[in-house]
DNA sequence: GTCACTGCAAAAGGTTTGCAACGGA
DNA sequence: TCCGTTGCAAACCTTTTGCAGTGAC
């Protein structure tokens, strides 16, 4: 019941699929294929921690046809908006970006290197069945991010945080 | 056990008595009990929904004597660091705050007129023990946060979102 | 008297927007 | 051809910073 469904580790997505996926269903969605999303695509599929999106727009920028600012943007909105890429919360201003699919998913985030889980079912049925029926509000969603140090980082103890 | 432990409503909350709550644990870790601070505390306390720093700074400068730019935002750091206000994530590029206190709390947002419930109590805590075995992580933290609808908004059937 | 705090103004990000040109379907 | 998409540059908005002066303790 409290049992995360499923995990797993973004680290290592298989790039070559996630970038297939997400074109099919942005065609299917009469959006337009172009090259500068496609190559975004690609750069997104590579990161293992969350990236920002001048993060993203600075690494792009390696290529030889480098997006503009304003792509990079808009394409991350779109993205984020479809459910192929999730917003995850940091203590920064920026806003942290990772490659994922649609559904309902939650985070769990290094704070030492950044490395992102992501996993299926929080348990939170019941505390918002309690909730709903205490303050008559109609729950429409929640957002929830675990922080903590993955098996590697406590290994080598470091200390600097990400969160 | 994934019941709320408390839940109460932020909105009308006992304005004098967080202030003098906060005024008293500020000095009692040395910090300075300045004027600028006291008025800023008022306003904090008579906001029912979530504000931003900027909003704050507007709405202070109907004072006689009002706050720098940099004093806002510096004060909201410190009560935010010490408990005495939550962030709210919102979706926009802003930092809402609200007035709270320091513990484990989380807050039930409503979308439509931002009213925030705060709780204790989230009953995480298999789901965290569960994904701390399987992922060997080292659990720290979490962010909880829940959106819906207060029980005013669904009767007026009002459909802007705060979210 | 000391030093935390303040205000100002400028700078530093991060993100959005307008608009003309481009290019998939 | 049509219209979604792009790039550029400027604008915008939120937040941070440096520094000299102020005032709480």
């Amino acid at each position: 019941m409290t049992n995360p469904d499923r995990v797993s580790k973004t680290v290592r997505m298989n790039l070559e699929a996630w970038v297939n996926t997400v074109c099919a269903a942005w065609q299917a969605t009469h959006h337009r294929l172009t090259g500068p999303r496609i190559r975004l695509l690609r750069h997104i599929a590579n990161y293992t921690t969350p990236f920002s999106a001048e993060q993203l727009y600075a690494d792009s920028h390696q290529d030889d046809m480098p997006p503009g600012r304003a792509t990079v943007y808009r394409t991350l909105e779109q993205l984020h908006s479809a459910g192929w890429v999730a917003r995850i919360h940091t203590t920064g201003t920026e806003t942290g970006y990772i490659a994922s699919w649609p559904g309902h998913l939650h985070h769990l985030v290094c704070t030492d290197c950044g490395s992102v889980i992501t996993f299926e079912g929080c348990g939170l049925g019941d505390l918002l069945t309690n909730l709903s029926y205490q303050t008559s509000f109609a729950i429409e969603g929640h957002l929830l991010q675990i922080y903590g140090r993955c098996a590697e980082c406590q290994e080598v103890g470091v200390s600097d945080s990400v969160r």
